[in-house]
DNA sequence: ACCAGTGACGCAATAGTATACCACTTCGCC
DNA sequence: GGCGAAGTGGTATACTATTGCGTCACTGGT
């Protein structure tokens, strides 16, 4: 029920490829590399940071480049939009499964920046009983919680 | 535990006017302008079509005009965002609480684009249980549902 | 090996969202 | 009336994202 997200960014990359593989798309250099630099990124990254990123090793990228590589890995699940920052964030589960894309909580630190995801089907099923009750079918959610990491709270 | 969600803009504009009051804050003209703009509009508002909107009868409106506008309006908890829309929605609630600035629940259908809002206690509950599993401490939630309602699924 | 079809990329322009900054006015208070 | 705080006008700019089009590279069938 709970998969461990302990991967690194290494083995996210892996996994990564591996996973095209079997889907039968293209995991070219570009969305590689991309995809290695938001992993690389705990917290996070926006899409002109990234650019710039990649700009130091790909002086051809433009926004169009970064963006379409970030849509690439969000249809593959690989990577998440972090609606309330503006900012995309690697998925770090190990399996990503079809019933997980639309279904993932993001806890977010407000001091340190710090990015983690759960998938808790508690909270899938409370939500779509709760919008079973207006009569809403559930596609999708986004629920994103910001607070206080725990070395953040000690620290204040 | 639930408020009724039924009033007209008209009242939710004299009830902000009647709130701003006594908390001591100003209602300005442009204030209850942009309020009442958001209000009229079920589904929600973006910034620049609100701008539009402003502008056939406030010609100097600009960009920050309606940002500091929304901004004092989500301050007092009478707009909420929609992050995943960058979209603007009044808040429902005849009696809006301190409680429930931080814990409501937007439900939003993907094909009419309407909006209900709701401030349900067991979701709040349920976040901060599962936020404090991993000793983080919760400040803010955001949560936004994506689906059919009632009206555009049996249309389909 | 050849070719057509598809998908990825390069590149320029533009659309859409939000804030910084400074001057001036209005308001509430003394 | 004088003062400080808050609100507004106005310009510029920063930040975020998409459109459109031409070209190139990979794929699959012949
Ligand atoms: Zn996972
Ligand atoms: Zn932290
Ligand atoms: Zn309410
Ligand atoms: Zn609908």
């Amino acid at each position: 029920m709970h998969c461990d997200h302990t991967a690194s960014a290494e083995q996210l990359v892996d996994i990564a490829e591996q996973r095209c593989r079997e889907l039968g798309v293209r995991f070219t250099p570009i969305r590689r590399r991309v995809f290695e630099l938001v992993s690389d990124t705990p917290g996070g990254l926006k899409a002109y940071e990234l650019l710039d990123r990649l700009s130091t090793e790909h002086a051809s990228a433009r926004p169009p480049t970064v963006y379409r590589a970030l849509d690439f890995l969000m249809e593959q699940g690989l990577v998440h939009r972090i609606e309330s920052q503006n900012a995309f964030v690697a998925c770090p589960c190990p399996e990503p499964r079809p019933d997980h894309h639309g279904g993932f909580q993001l806890m977010i630190c407000r001091a340190c920046g710090r990015v983690e995801e759960m998938h808790r089907l508690e909270v899938t099923a409370l939500m779509s009983q709760l919008v079973a009750e207006h009569g809403y079918t559930l596609e999708r959610q986004t629920v994103e919680l910001v607070g206080l990491c725990p070395d953040c709270r000690s620290a204040a």
